[in-house]
DNA sequence: GCGACAG
DNA sequence: ATCTTGTCGC
Protein backbone atom coordinates (compact mmCIF):
# COMPACT_ATOMS: atom_id res chain seq x y z
CA UNK A 1 0.00 0.00 0.00
CA UNK A 2 1.56 3.31 -1.42
CA UNK A 3 0.73 5.19 1.88
CA UNK A 4 2.96 8.36 3.22
CA UNK A 5 3.45 8.73 6.91
CA UNK A 6 4.04 12.48 7.15
CA UNK A 7 1.20 14.27 4.77
CA UNK A 8 3.34 17.63 3.28
CA UNK A 9 3.56 20.07 0.78
CA UNK A 10 4.40 17.19 -1.93
CA UNK A 11 1.68 15.10 -1.08
CA UNK A 12 -2.05 15.66 -1.38
CA UNK A 13 -4.94 14.06 0.29
CA UNK A 14 -7.15 11.45 -1.61
CA UNK A 15 -10.64 10.18 -0.15
CA UNK A 16 -8.12 9.16 2.85
CA UNK A 17 -5.43 8.07 0.56
CA UNK A 18 -2.32 9.91 0.51
CA UNK A 19 -0.61 10.18 -2.54
CA UNK A 20 2.82 12.39 -3.85
CA UNK A 21 2.43 14.42 -6.64
CA UNK A 22 4.12 12.68 -9.18
CA UNK A 23 1.43 9.32 -8.32
CA UNK A 24 -1.37 10.87 -9.20
CA UNK A 25 0.45 12.50 -11.86
CA UNK A 26 1.25 9.03 -12.97
CA UNK A 27 -0.01 7.26 -16.06
CA UNK A 28 0.23 3.72 -17.20
CA UNK A 29 3.20 2.56 -19.07
CA UNK A 30 2.14 -0.66 -19.97
CA UNK A 31 0.59 0.75 -23.12
CA UNK A 32 0.98 -0.20 -27.19
CA UNK A 33 2.81 2.60 -28.91
CA UNK A 34 -0.78 3.26 -30.14
CA UNK A 35 -1.79 4.57 -26.74
CA UNK A 36 1.59 5.66 -26.27
CA UNK A 37 0.73 8.57 -28.82
CA UNK A 38 -2.97 9.06 -27.12
CA UNK A 39 -0.85 9.51 -23.72
CA UNK A 40 1.31 12.49 -25.50
CA UNK A 41 -1.69 13.98 -27.51
CA UNK A 42 -3.38 14.38 -23.83
CA UNK A 43 -0.31 15.61 -21.76
CA UNK A 44 0.73 18.41 -24.47
CA UNK A 45 -1.83 20.42 -23.12
CA UNK A 46 -0.36 20.64 -19.76
CA UNK A 47 2.77 21.85 -21.04
CA UNK A 48 3.86 25.36 -19.87
CA UNK A 49 6.61 27.24 -21.73
CA UNK A 50 7.11 29.73 -18.65
CA UNK A 51 9.98 30.16 -16.39
CA UNK A 52 8.82 28.53 -12.87
CA UNK A 53 11.45 27.97 -10.80
CA UNK A 54 13.30 29.72 -7.95
CA UNK A 55 16.64 31.25 -8.24
CA UNK A 56 18.71 28.15 -9.68
CA UNK A 57 20.85 26.35 -6.62
CA UNK A 58 21.28 23.05 -8.25
CA UNK A 59 20.66 21.39 -11.67
CA UNK A 60 20.23 17.57 -12.76
CA UNK A 61 21.28 15.77 -15.20
CA UNK A 62 18.93 11.95 -16.26
CA UNK A 63 20.54 9.86 -18.56
CA UNK A 64 19.53 5.93 -19.35
CA UNK A 65 22.54 3.15 -20.58
CA UNK A 66 21.89 -0.02 -21.84
CA UNK A 67 23.14 -3.58 -22.22
CA UNK A 68 20.69 -5.56 -24.17
CA UNK A 69 17.45 -5.58 -22.07
CA UNK A 70 19.45 -4.07 -18.98
CA UNK A 71 18.79 -0.56 -18.41
CA UNK A 72 20.65 1.38 -15.65
CA UNK A 73 19.18 4.94 -15.13
CA UNK A 74 21.04 8.01 -13.26
CA UNK A 75 20.24 11.66 -12.08
CA UNK A 76 22.96 13.60 -10.41
CA UNK A 77 22.44 16.71 -8.72
CA UNK A 78 25.11 19.37 -8.88
CA UNK A 79 25.84 22.69 -7.82
CA UNK A 80 24.70 25.44 -10.49
CA UNK A 81 27.40 27.81 -9.35
CA UNK A 82 30.62 25.50 -8.76
CA UNK A 83 28.97 22.15 -10.68
CA UNK A 84 29.90 20.19 -7.86
CA UNK A 85 28.00 17.15 -7.29
CA UNK A 86 25.59 16.99 -4.22
CA UNK A 87 23.62 14.33 -4.99
CA UNK A 88 22.66 11.14 -7.13
CA UNK A 89 20.78 8.07 -7.44
CA UNK A 90 20.68 4.96 -10.16
CA UNK A 91 17.93 2.45 -10.67
CA UNK A 92 18.43 -0.62 -12.76
CA UNK A 93 15.60 -2.78 -14.73
CA UNK A 94 14.77 -4.63 -17.63
CA UNK A 95 13.13 -2.79 -20.90
CA UNK A 96 9.34 -2.67 -21.12
CA UNK A 97 8.97 -1.10 -24.45
CA UNK A 98 10.96 -0.80 -27.49
CA UNK A 99 13.01 2.18 -28.83
CA UNK A 100 10.29 4.05 -31.46
CA UNK A 101 11.51 7.78 -32.53
CA UNK A 102 9.08 10.21 -31.04
CA UNK A 103 8.35 6.92 -28.14
CA UNK A 104 11.34 7.59 -26.00
CA UNK A 105 9.96 8.37 -22.69
CA UNK A 106 8.25 5.02 -22.73
CA UNK A 107 11.39 3.39 -23.35
CA UNK A 108 13.51 5.43 -20.57
CA UNK A 109 10.94 7.33 -18.57
CA UNK A 110 9.68 4.34 -15.90
CA UNK A 111 13.73 3.49 -14.73
CA UNK A 112 14.10 7.53 -14.72
CA UNK A 113 11.20 8.76 -12.22
CA UNK A 114 12.07 5.57 -9.96
CA UNK A 115 15.63 7.02 -10.09
CA UNK A 116 13.65 10.83 -9.01
CA UNK A 117 11.99 9.36 -6.42
CA UNK A 118 15.23 8.41 -4.49
CA UNK A 119 16.59 11.43 -4.74
CA UNK A 120 17.69 13.08 -1.38
CA UNK A 121 17.80 16.67 -2.94
CA UNK A 122 15.60 17.81 -5.29
CA UNK A 123 17.30 19.92 -8.18
CA UNK A 124 15.77 23.82 -9.44
CA UNK A 125 16.26 22.27 -13.10
CA UNK A 126 16.53 18.83 -14.70
CA UNK A 127 18.81 18.36 -18.02
CA UNK A 128 17.71 15.18 -19.82
CA UNK A 129 19.58 13.51 -22.65
CA UNK A 130 16.87 14.04 -25.65
CA UNK A 131 14.38 16.63 -26.68
CA UNK A 132 12.13 18.51 -24.79
CA UNK A 133 9.37 20.47 -27.47
CA UNK A 134 11.46 20.14 -30.06
CA UNK A 135 9.42 16.96 -30.94
CA UNK A 136 6.51 16.13 -33.68
CA UNK A 137 3.60 16.03 -30.78
CA UNK A 138 5.99 18.47 -29.03
CA UNK A 139 6.45 16.23 -26.24
CA UNK A 140 9.86 14.94 -25.81
CA UNK A 141 11.14 13.05 -22.59
CA UNK A 142 12.05 16.59 -21.22
CA UNK A 143 9.03 18.02 -21.67
CA UNK A 144 6.63 14.88 -20.79
CA UNK A 145 8.45 14.22 -17.61
CA UNK A 146 8.39 17.58 -16.40
CA UNK A 147 5.03 17.98 -16.37
CA UNK A 148 4.85 14.35 -14.74
CA UNK A 149 6.95 15.39 -12.25
CA UNK A 150 5.74 19.05 -11.87
CA UNK A 151 9.44 20.24 -12.49
CA UNK A 152 11.44 22.72 -14.54
CA UNK A 153 13.15 20.63 -17.41
CA UNK A 154 15.27 21.08 -20.39
CA UNK A 155 16.02 18.55 -23.57
CA UNK A 156 19.40 18.40 -25.07
CA UNK A 157 19.57 16.31 -27.39
CA UNK A 158 22.70 14.77 -29.34
CA UNK A 159 21.24 15.21 -32.54
CA UNK A 160 17.54 16.33 -34.49
CA UNK A 161 13.98 14.79 -34.20
CA UNK A 162 12.52 17.18 -36.05
CA UNK A 163 12.81 20.83 -37.32
CA UNK A 164 15.15 22.56 -39.45
CA UNK A 165 17.71 24.84 -39.24
CA UNK A 166 20.81 26.67 -40.80
CA UNK A 167 24.07 25.41 -39.75
CA UNK A 168 25.80 27.78 -36.60
CA UNK A 169 28.63 29.62 -37.00
CA UNK A 170 32.51 27.31 -36.10
CA UNK A 171 32.56 29.47 -32.49
CA UNK A 172 31.96 28.13 -29.46
CA UNK A 173 28.47 29.93 -28.36
CA UNK A 174 27.19 30.12 -31.94
CA UNK A 175 22.84 29.96 -32.24
CA UNK A 176 20.70 28.62 -35.44
CA UNK A 177 16.78 29.01 -34.52
CA UNK A 178 15.09 25.18 -34.92
CA UNK A 179 12.08 25.59 -36.65
CA UNK A 180 9.13 23.39 -36.69
CA UNK A 181 5.76 24.68 -39.12
CA UNK A 182 7.12 28.14 -39.11
CA UNK A 183 7.93 27.89 -35.15
CA UNK A 184 10.81 28.16 -33.18
CA UNK A 185 10.67 25.09 -31.23
CA UNK A 186 14.67 25.59 -29.39
CA UNK A 187 18.52 25.72 -30.92
CA UNK A 188 21.07 24.28 -32.27
CA UNK A 189 24.06 25.17 -30.21
CA UNK A 190 27.77 25.27 -31.15
CA UNK A 191 29.08 24.69 -27.25
CA UNK A 192 32.92 24.22 -28.58
CA UNK A 193 34.82 25.29 -31.54
CA UNK A 194 34.43 22.94 -34.44
CA UNK A 195 32.45 20.46 -32.65
CA UNK A 196 28.74 19.16 -33.54
CA UNK A 197 26.31 20.80 -32.55
CA UNK A 198 23.72 20.29 -29.65
CA UNK A 199 20.01 19.83 -29.91
CA UNK A 200 18.18 22.46 -26.58
CA UNK A 201 14.89 22.58 -26.44
CA UNK A 202 12.94 23.65 -23.69
CA UNK A 203 10.81 20.62 -21.73
CA UNK A 204 8.56 22.38 -19.12
CA UNK A 205 7.87 25.14 -16.78
CA UNK A 206 11.21 26.68 -19.28
CA UNK A 207 11.57 28.86 -21.99
CA UNK A 208 13.81 28.83 -24.99
CA UNK A 209 16.35 31.64 -23.89
CA UNK A 210 16.65 30.31 -20.33
CA UNK A 211 16.91 26.72 -21.36
CA UNK A 212 19.81 27.72 -23.42
CA UNK A 213 21.50 30.41 -21.06
CA UNK A 214 21.37 27.41 -18.45
CA UNK A 215 22.90 24.59 -21.04
CA UNK A 216 25.82 26.69 -21.72
CA UNK A 217 26.46 27.59 -18.28
CA UNK A 218 26.56 24.08 -17.53
CA UNK A 219 29.74 23.47 -20.29
CA UNK A 220 32.69 24.10 -19.23
CA UNK A 221 35.32 22.10 -21.42
CA UNK A 222 33.13 19.52 -23.23
CA UNK A 223 30.88 18.93 -26.46
CA UNK A 224 27.98 18.38 -23.67
CA UNK A 225 26.91 19.93 -20.45
CA UNK A 226 28.45 18.52 -17.32
CA UNK A 227 25.10 16.96 -15.78
CA UNK A 228 24.50 15.09 -18.76
CA UNK A 229 28.32 14.04 -19.26
CA UNK A 230 28.17 13.06 -15.28
CA UNK A 231 24.98 10.78 -15.66
CA UNK A 232 26.07 9.15 -19.03
CA UNK A 233 29.13 8.34 -17.53
CA UNK A 234 28.32 6.82 -14.80
CA UNK A 235 25.05 4.89 -16.32
CA UNK A 236 27.75 3.42 -18.66
CA UNK A 237 29.52 2.31 -15.51
CA UNK A 238 26.51 0.38 -14.21
CA UNK A 239 25.50 -1.03 -17.45
CA UNK A 240 29.84 -2.23 -17.61
CA UNK A 241 28.81 -4.45 -14.25
CA UNK A 242 26.17 -6.22 -16.75
CA UNK A 243 28.15 -7.46 -19.38
CA UNK A 244 30.58 -8.75 -16.37
CA UNK A 245 28.02 -10.75 -14.64
CA UNK A 246 26.32 -12.13 -18.15
CA UNK A 247 30.58 -13.22 -19.35
CA UNK A 248 30.94 -14.86 -15.92
CA UNK A 249 27.19 -16.52 -16.37
CA UNK A 250 26.57 -20.29 -16.95
CA UNK A 251 23.62 -19.47 -18.80
CA UNK A 252 24.10 -17.23 -21.82
CA UNK A 253 27.86 -18.49 -21.70
CA UNK A 254 28.66 -18.19 -25.76
CA UNK A 255 29.43 -21.70 -27.52
CA UNK A 256 33.05 -21.43 -27.46
CA UNK A 257 33.35 -20.65 -23.85
CA UNK A 258 31.13 -23.56 -23.16
CA UNK A 259 32.63 -26.48 -24.56
CA UNK A 260 35.59 -25.54 -23.20
CA UNK A 261 34.21 -24.92 -19.53
CA UNK A 262 32.41 -28.40 -19.75
CA UNK A 263 35.64 -29.96 -20.88
C1' DG B 1 5.91 3.77 -52.08
C1' DC B 2 10.35 6.22 -50.40
C1' DG B 3 13.20 8.49 -46.79
C1' DA B 4 13.68 10.33 -41.88
C1' DC B 5 14.04 8.86 -37.48
C1' DA B 6 16.09 11.59 -29.76
C1' DG B 7 18.34 6.98 -27.36
C1' DA C 1 21.87 2.99 -27.68
C1' DT C 2 25.94 -0.45 -28.61
C1' DC C 3 30.24 -2.99 -30.88
C1' DT C 4 35.61 -0.57 -30.52
C1' DT C 5 41.98 1.19 -31.76
C1' DG C 6 44.04 4.07 -33.62
C1' DT C 7 44.20 8.34 -35.51
C1' DC C 8 43.14 12.90 -38.21
C1' DG C 9 42.30 17.78 -37.21
C1' DC C 10 42.12 21.99 -34.31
Amino acid sequence: MPFIALPCDECVKIGGDVRSKEEKNMHRWDVTPREALRIQEELRERVLLQNRFKKIGTVAGADVSFFEDEVAAVVAVFDYETLELVDETVVTSSCTFPYIPGLLTFLEGPVLIQAFEKLTHQPDVIIFDGQGIAHPRGIGIATHLGVLLERATIGCAKARLVGEYREPQREKGSLAALTLKSTTVGAVVRTRYGVKPIFVSPGHFMNITSAIEIIMNCCTRYRLPEPIRWAHHRARQCVSHFRKDEKGGFSRMKPKQAVRGLG
